[in-house]
DNA sequence: AGAGAAATTGCAACCGGTTGCAAAAAAATT
DNA sequence: AATTTTTTTGCAACCGGTTGCAATTTCTCT
């Protein structure tokens, strides 16, 4: 019984005999004994550390994704390191530090940041996953989400569908990736579709307080009938400024929202919003990233999924 | 320049000369060279990461819980893993798992588990915090939380002073122990100041829906004045049921909530409920597992902090 | 300049596993 | 029973750092 025997042992696929792994479970059993995880990462270049960065720790809609991924990953044996951008300012630190841990991939969970942010794990050798990333032709990153731009698209569809003219679009904020493409979208479609789009602002962060404070500068632009929002939470901040003005939804302004949190559901608000497919699109991310931990030279892949509209009572019926 | 110089100037406190230091500096910086923290974790015994163990993934109250950790940790310089627990069954299996990454210690941030659960990881040799852990006094364990019992005797007193009488208790999932200890307090508190607690019913899990669902029997009973919810959550449902139910809020039910999560403060809620204070018990919670990091044989301490009662318009006025 | 004290440096062992390779044991074949 | 083939086993080097200790260098002081 030496010392191969029991990494052996402990080790799947390895070559022991029935005998001997038997023994050596039964030594580990009294002693409690159990492979460290860290001499092995050091041994076989393996650590089973998937880094997982975020900027949105305060948005619901994070919550899903934070439950998703940590199962996801558990039930695949990996484990999510977790980093929090939204505190610091240098992105650059945090590459060298997911290096340092030798961590064996990384998803980055954010639709705010520009793709160069990925692609820098990836110039260190670190495989790499944009999940919720901005879609473009030549980058040459993973990059798991919707089409934002098209999502744009919809929502001025629908506006145009239920008959109104004159709209506003009040979208995240104005640095991130999502809502450059979502504003694109919106507004070309609805310029295609003869729509007014009276008032264009944005949130200065994805908070109810930011809507509701954005929401007032839309106002002051009268008769908007409908409002296209790039968050819920900026969301039903910007329903409660309509409703402290007065006005009442559907029946004098309409909303529309982003994300499909919880709360859209709630009867307060019962929010017409775009939904992504969370869970499609985390499952696909993880994949790809232990994919990617097999088979590191896979060569870069956008998924897109699409997005669905959740009707429900925020603007005025056909 | 042997080996341990490039290590001593990596290594904080070690005595290298500046004229080496500056060399192997240069050195590094050319070959994009980082210290591996997995082989010094091999080397010192200590990886810097801090099992973070949660349960509760989809409630809001989370938010800061995630956002505040992974922040504190990262400023002193560690990291935190993350572990599932809603999906899992086996909580010894995470025990080992943590165990076999050698983490320098966890932190148990759920109300809702027995202290058993905690100590499991002290019995295995790792510095354990249980963040919002339910206070017994011969537990030998550290514990940062509040005190749920005195809670629920506040929110009972309350309702005595505002004129109530016959009043209701929905509580989160009966198996918490924070359910458990507030139902205790606002059973006896009502007892003692002569409420009738006409109905106590308990929601299957900390969501609207559960609040909602839970909610029609309590409206079973007919003229409940004011309910005390065990969540937020909860509470947001159970008045979305009342109001359903035709009921004005507060005029005919007052309703208080528990945490005070952002939604609380929505014009469409305006909840009158019990904030605990998130970021200092969190913060000292860091505070206690970086010390035991480093002085592992402090002894059990329990870190109680008050909660306050903030007051909006679920309740009617004096 | 020389002696003694203090600071710096390199050696080598160690942390706890993995793994290629050759030797040993077991199984299969003749 | 002897030979060949296959499976199992242990040896020893390696992963990339840290650290006690002794040797060396540098600094102080007379």
């Amino acid at each position: 019984m030496s010392r191969s025997a029991v990494s052996r042992t402990f080790t799947d696929g390895a070559s022991v005999s029935a005998r001997t792994r038997e023994k050596v479970e039964k030594a580990a059993k009294t002693l409690g004994y159990k492979p460290s995880l860290i001499a092995r990462s050091l041994a076989t270049n393996r650590t089973k550390l998937i880094g997982l960065v975020a900027n949105n720790f305060q948005n619901p809609a994070f919550l899903d994704v934070f439950d998703l991924f940590t199962s996801e990953l558990q039930k695949r044996g990996f484990r999510p390191l977790l980093v929090n951008l939204s505190a610091e300012t240098s992105p650059k630190k945090f590459v060298e530090l997911l290096r340092q841990y030798s961590v064996d991939g990384v998803i980055v969970a954010t639709s705010t940041l520009p793709t160069s942010f990925a692609t820098s794990f990836q110039a260190a050798g670190i495989p790499v996953i944009h999940t919720f990333g901005k879609y473009e032709a030549n980058a040459n990153v993973h990059v798991v989400g919707i089409d934002n731009v098209y999502c744009g698209t919809m929502a001025a569809a629908l506006f145009a569908e239920r008959g109104y003219r004159k709209v506003a679009l009040l979208g995240g904020p104005e640095a991130a990736t999502s809502t450059q493409d979502r504003a694109a979208g919106f507004l070309k479609a609805a310029n295609d579709k003869g729509l007014e789009v009276a008032a264009t602002c944005f949130a200065e962060n994805y908070t109810y307080q930011a809507g509701r404070d954005a929401m007032q500068q839309v106002l002051q632009e009268g008769g908007i009938e409908a409002v296209f929002c790039g968050d819920d939470l900026i969301c039903m901040g910007a329903m409660d400024a309509a409703r402290a003005a007065g006005l009442s939804i559907p029946e004098e302004i309409g909303f529309m929202g982003f994300n499909d949190i919880a709360m859209a559901g709630w009867d307060a608000y019962s929010l017409t919003t775009i939904r992504q497919p969370i869970r499609d699109i985390i499952l696909s991310s993880v994949e790809l990233v232990v994919g990617m931990v097999e088979n590191p030279t896979r060569s870069a892949e956008i998924r897109l999924f699409p997005c669905t509209i959740v009707e429900r009572g925020s603007l005025k019926p056909v």
